[in-house]
RNA sequence: GCGAAAGUGGCGGAAUUGGUAGACGCGCAAGGCUCAGGACCUUGUGGCCUUUAUCGGCUGUGGGGGUUCGAGUCCCCCCUUUCGCACCA
C-alpha cells in the first residue's frame, strides 16, 4: 500500500489507478466466488426473486440515462443478499425487434450478428459497473431455443380459439412498414418512430386479449404494490363501460343496425343513427344515393386519414346523410341514418344512436347538420340551486324561466335526471330507466344489457423479418393450418435479403415460404409475418428459471417455487404495453395449468428518467438522439464504478425524474475517498481492526444503531438517495471517532466495520476492499447485515424545543424519557424563557415527549 | 376539457406523517496546506435586522383564507408546472 491519506493524493492518475486496481480485483473475486453468492437453488424460506426490465441490446453503448435502473436493482440485490434473503437476479436479452433489422438494411450486417455483438458489449459494461447477474440463467429471445416456445404457445392459443386470423381496421405505420397493436399506436402515432399511423383493413393474426378484459380488470385491485398511476392507466386502457345494445331497423334495406349506448335512458331522444365510415353496411347504404360516387369518395378520404388527424382534439365533426331512414325502436319514429368521421369503427358496434340533447358530441353534430334535438332528461335541482338560478335570471333582467331548468339549447345536458317525453318511462329516474329500457330491449329481442371494453384484441402480426415466425401454413385447398408441433421450431432463414424495399425479406426466401400442406401434402405457403416482440417478453421471466429446458417452456414445479416475480423494476413506458401483455399471458399460462398465479409481478417499481439540458435548451430525457447523453464508460474509467453508482443513486428520489449535473458527482466521489482515508488512518495507527467495544450503551453504539436503522429502512423503501445521505452522516461521525485519541479502539473498529458493511450496496468494490483490510474473511455479500436495537437507535440526550405560545424560543437538552415536570423545571432556569414568561399568565403547557415543550401564555 | 402528481435556499433535495424547516450534497465565502492550483483539510452559509459580546429579534416551504397551543404537512379558494387520457357513444 503506497497510499495513506486521501489528503496526500497528488495526482488523479494515481487515484484512478488505485480505483481500477480495487475494482478489477473484486470483479474477479465475485466471479470466482459466484457459486457461493449467486444461489439459484430453492428459496430458503422467504425467497425473494428480483428482476430488471429486459434491456434492449441497442447498437449504442449504454449511457448515464440508462444506468439508474441497473444500479438501483443491483443495490437492492446486494442489500437483500446481505440480509440473508435468497435472491435470484437474472438478466437476459429482448433481442428481436426493428432496430436490428433496420441496421441490417443500412449496413448489410445480419441482425443476429449485430444483436449478439451488442449483447456481448453490454455484458462487458455490466461487468465494469459491478452489477451482479446470474449469467448461468441467461435468456436470449432471438435464439430458436427461446422463440420455439413462442410458437408453441401460439399453437396452444390457436387450439383454445385465442389466436385468430381476422380482418379488421388495423394501425399501419408507413415508416416501419408494418401493422401495429393498438397499444403500440397510442395517441395515433407509432410507439417506436412516432410517425402518425393510418387505418388499414387487413386480415391479420390476433390474440384475443379481450376475452380476458374482465379478469385483467379485476386483478388490478390486487396490485397494491404497484404504482397507482400504472394501475389507473391500465384501468382506463381496458375501459369498461356498462350500458345496453339496441337494434335499430332499417326497413328499406331489410337490415338492423346494432348500437351500444351507456345511456339507454336517453333512447327516446335518439334522433339519428350514425355509422362509422368503416361500418359494414356503408356500401349498401350508399348504393341508391344520387351522389353515390361523391359520397364513396368522401368515405374513402376519411378512412385514409391519419388517425391522429381524425381523432385530434377539436377535429371538425364531419358527416353525410345517407338519405336512408332507420326506426327508433322505442319511439317508432323514423330517424335519418348518417355516416360520420367521429364514430370509431373498432369500438362497440361501430355505430351509435345520436342523442343530441344529452351528449355533447351528438349535440355538436346535430347543431351543424340540423338534426332535431329532443330533450328527454330533466335535471333535478336542489332547491337552493333553483333559487340561485332564479336570482341570477332576475339580476340579469330576464324573465324567470327564460333559461329552462332542464338545460338550455346552448349545450347538451349530460347528467342524470328524470325522464320526460319517454312514453311509459317518463318520470322514472335515469338510473332506473337505464335498467328498465335495457330489460325491455332484451324482452323484445332487440338488444339488452351489455358491458363493453375499449380494449381491442392484440394484433401480433408484423410484416418484418426479425421476429418469431408465426407457425402457420396456408394451403389453397385446406386453408390455414398450424405447423405440426413436431416440426417446431420454424427457424428464421439466415439468408434473407435486407434491401429495405419490397416488403418483408422473408417473402423472398423461397426455401422458407414454399412448404407442403400438413393435411393434403400438396404445395403450400408459410406465413411470413412474424410475431410482435412483446410476445417474447410476456413470459420470459419464467424462462429465466429454467432456460435450458428443451421439452417445455419451463418446468411448472420450478415456477411454483419462484414465481411470481417479487419485485419488478422498469420504466413507466411499459405501463400499458409489456405489463398488460404479461398479465394477459399469465392468465393464459394459468388456464393451461402451467402456473398457479394470475399476476406475474407482485410488486412493481417505476424508476424515473435521468434528464439533462439538451442543445435545444430544454431539460429532457437523456438520450443520444437528443444530444444530451453523458457517456458512462469514460466517466467510470475516470471516477470508478462506485463513485458513479453512488452519485446516480444520490441524485434524488428514484421514482422521480432527476436532472443530471456534471459537477455533482464530486460530492459522492469525495465521500468515498474520505471513507477510505478514515479506514486507512485507523489501520495505520496500528489499531486492532477486529476489536470489540468495551461497553454496549455508548454514544458511539447509539450512533451505530441509528445508522443501521436508517440505512436499512431506506433500502427497504427504495430511498437510496437518503441512504447515501445517512451513510455520509454516519461517516462524519466515524471520522470524529477515529480522530478522537480518547475513543475506545474496539468501538472505533466496530463503527468502521459497520460503515463499510452498510456501504456495500452503494459502493460494492470499495466496501469489499475496506472490509478485507479491516480483517473481514468473507465477501460482504456473505457476511450478513448488522442488526439494530430500536431502543438504542436514538441519542441518549434529546434536544427539546421550548416554545412560548407556539414559537420556539430556546432549546434544552434532557435525558431521553424525561418527564414534563423536569422539562418545565429546566426551561424555567433558562434565561430567555424566563424573559418571555415575565409578566405573562400561563394558560397551559403542551408536552411532546423528547421533542417539545410549549408554554402557552396570555 | 377530464384525471393524477407536484410546487421548500443560488441548485439537487431532507423533514420520524401535525411538533425545533432546510438533514446530506453541490455551489459560494473565509482560513489552512502549498512555488502554485481547478487537489486536499477546517469553518461558515435561507433572507432581513440587531448587539461590544452572548442563550437577541423579525420573517420564511407558489398565493390567499381557515382549523390548531403548534401547519411544509390537515381543510377551502386561486396560480403555476409536469405527466396521463383525450370524440370509446
Amino acid at each position: 500500500m503506497s497510499f495513506t491519506l486521501a489528503g496526500s493524493m497528488s495526482s488523479t492518475t494515481t487515484k484512478s489507478d488505485e480505483i481500477h486496481r480495487i475494482e478489477a480485483k473484486w470483479r474477479e473475486r465475485w466471479e470466482a466466488d459466484r457459486a457461493a453468492f449467486v444461489d439459484t437453488g430453492k428459496p430458503a424460506g422467504e425467497g425473494t426473486y428480483l428482476l430488471v426490465m429486459l434491456p434492449y441490446p441497442s447498437g449504442d453503448r449504454l449511457h448515464v440515462g440508462h444506468a439508474r435502473t441497473y444500479f438501483l436493482t443491483d443495490a437492492l440485490h446486494r442489500f437483500l443478499r446481505q440480509t440473508g434473503v435468497t435472491v435470484f437476479c437474472p438478466m437476459g436479452w429482448d433481442a428481436f425487434g426493428l432496430p436490428a433489422e433496420n441496421y441490417a438494411i443500412q449496413k448489410g450486417i445480419h441482425p443476429r450478428i449485430s444483436t449478439l455483438a451488442n449483447i456481448a458489449a453490454m455484458k462487458e459494461q455490466f461487468r465494469a459497473w459491478g452489477v451482479l447477474y446470474d449469467w448461468t440463467k441467461e435468456v436470449t429471445t432471438c435464439e430458436p431455443e427461446y422463440y420455439r416456445w413462442n410458437q408453441w404457445f401460439f399453437l396452444r392459443l390457436l387450439e383454445k380459439g385465442l389466436a385468430v386470423r381476422k380482418k379488421s381496421a388495423v394501425n399501419w405505420c408507413p415508416s416501419c412498414l408494418t401493422v401495429l397493436a393498438n397499444e403500440q399506436a397510442e395517441g395515433g402515432v407509432c410507439e417506436r418512430c412516432k410517425t402518425p399511423v393510418v387505418q388499414r383493413e387487413l386480415e391479420q393474426w390476433f390474440l384475443k386479449i379481450t376475452d380476458y378484459a374482465e379478469r385483467l380488470l379485476e386483478g388490478l385491485d390486487t396490485l397494491g404494490a404497484w404504482p397507482e398511476k400504472v394501475v389507473t392507466m391500465q384501468r382506463n386502457w381496458i375501459g369498461k363501460s356498462t350500458g345496453a345494445d339496441l337494434d335499430f331497423a332499417i326497413p328499406s334495406l331489410g337490415e338492423t343496425v346494432r348500437v351500444f349506448t351507456t345511456r339507454p335512458d336517453t333512447v327516446f331522444g335518439a334522433t339519428a343513427l350514425i355509422l362509422a365510415p368503416e361500418h359494414a353496411l356503408v356500401p349498401r347504404l350508399l348504393d341508391k344515393h344520387p351522389k353515390r360516387a361523391e359520397l364513396q369518395a368522401w368515405v374513402k378520404s376519411v378512412r385514409d386519414q391519419e388517425r391522429i388527424a381524425r381523432e385530434a382534439e377539436g377535429a371538425e365533426k364531419d358527416g353525410r346523410d345517407t338519405g336512408v331512414k332507420a326506426v327508433n325502436p322505442f319511439t317508432g319514429q323514423e330517424i335519418p341514418v348518417w355516416i360520420a368521421n367521429f364514430v370509431i369503427a373498432s369500438y362497440g358496434t361501430g355505430a351509435l344512436m345520436a342523442v343530441p340533447a344529452h351528449d355533447t358530441r351528438d349535440f355538436e353534430f346535430a347543431k351543424k347538420y340540423d338534426i332535431p334535438i329532443v330533450k328527454v332528461i330533466e335535471e333535478e335541482r336542489k332547491e337552493e340551486e333553483e333559487e340561485d338560478l332564479l336570482r341570477r335570471e332576475e339580476g340579469e333582467g330576464r324573465a324567470p324561466g327564460a333559461e329552462s331548468l332542464g338545460g338550455s339549447t346552448a349545450s347538451a345536458y349530460t347528467g342524470e335526471g328524470r325522464l320526460i317525453a319517454s312514453g311509459p318511462f317518463s318520470a322514472k329516474s335515469s338510473s332506473s330507466a337505464r335498467e328498465l329500457i335495457a330489460a325491455e330491449a332484451a324482452r323484445r329481442g332487440i338488444g339488452g344489457p351489455r358491458v363493453r371494453y375499449r380494449l381491442r384484441d392484440w394484433l401480433i402480426s408484423r410484416q418484418r423479418y426479425w421476429g418469431t415466425p408465426i407457425p402457420m401454413i396456408h394451403c389453397e385447398k385446406d386453408g390455414w393450418l398450424p405447423v405440426p408441433e413436431k416440426d417446431l421450431p420454424v427457424v428464421l432463414p439466415a439468408d434473407a435479403p435486407f434491401t429495405g424495399t419490397g416488403g418483408n425479406p422473408l417473402e423472398k426466401v423461397a426455401s422458407f415460404v414454399n412448404t407442403t400442406c400438413p393435411r393434403c401434402s400438396g404445395p403450400a405457403r408459410r406465413e411470413t409475418d412474424t410475431m410482435d416482440t412483446f410476445v417474447d417478453s410476456s413470459w420470459y421471466y419464467l424462462r429465466y428459471l429454467d432456460p435450458k429446458n428443451a421439452r417445455a417452456p419451463f418446468d411448472p414445479a420450478i415456477a411454483k417455487e419462484w414465481a411470481p416475480v417479487d419485485q419488478y423494476i422498469g420504466g413507466i413506458e411499459h405501463a400499458i404495453l409489456h405489463l398488460l401483455y404479461a398479465r394477459f399471458f399469465a392468465r393464459i399460462l394459468k388456464d393451461l395449468g402451467l402456473v398457479t398465479f394470475e399476476e406475474p409481478f407482485s410488486a412493481l417499481f417505476n424508476q424515473g428518467m435521468i434528464t439533462r439540458q439538451s442543445p435545444t435548451g430544454r431539460v429532457e430525457k437523456m438520450s443520444k438522439s437528443r444530444g444530451n447523453a453523458v457517456s458512462l464508460d469514460p466517466l467510470i474509467a475516470e471516477k470508478g464504478a462506485d463513485a458513479v453508482r453512488a452519485f446516480i443513486l444520490f441524485l434524488g428520489p428514484p421514482e422521480k425524474d432527476s436532472e443530471w449535473s456534471d459537477e455533482g458527482i464530486s460530492g459522492p466521489e469525495r465521500f468515498l475517498w474520505r471513507v477510505r482515508a478514515t479506514v486507512d488512518r485507523f489501520l495505520q495507527a496500528g489499531s486492532d481492526p477486529k476489536g470489540q467495544p468495551a461497553k454496549v450503551d455508548t454514544p458511539a453504539a447509539r450512533a451505530r444503531h441509528m445508522a443501521v436503522k436508517r440505512v436499512t429502512e431506506d433500502f427497504r423503501a427504495f430511498s437510496f438517495h437518503t441512504a447515501v445521505a445517512h451513510l455520509m452522516e454516519f461517516h462524519n461521525h466515524a471520522t470524529s471517532l477515529a480522530g478522537d485519541a480518547d475513543a475506545d479502539v474496539g468501538e472505533t473498529a466496530t463503527t468502521l466495520r459497520t460503515l463499510v458493511t452498510l456501504l456495500h450496496p452503494i459502493a460494492p468494490h470499495l466496501s469489499e476492499e475496506l472490509h478485507e483490510r479491516m480483517g473481514g474473511a468473507k465477501s460482504l455479500l456473505l457476511s450478513g447485515w448488522p442488526a439494530f436495537d430500536a431502543a438504542l437507535a436514538v441519542e441518549e440526550f434529546a434536544s427539546i424545543a421550548v416554545q412560548i405560545s407556539g414559537k420556539v424560543r430556546a432549546e434544552i437538552r434532557l435525558r431521553r424519557g424525561s418527564s414534563e415536570k423536569e422539562a418545565v423545571t429546566e426551561a424555567e432556569s433558562n434565561g430567555i424563557i424566563v424573559k418571555w414568561l415575565d409578566g405573562k399568565q400561563r394558560v397551559k403547557t403542551i408536552w411532546v415527549q423528547d421533542r417539545l415543550l410549549n408554554i402557552v401564555v396570555k
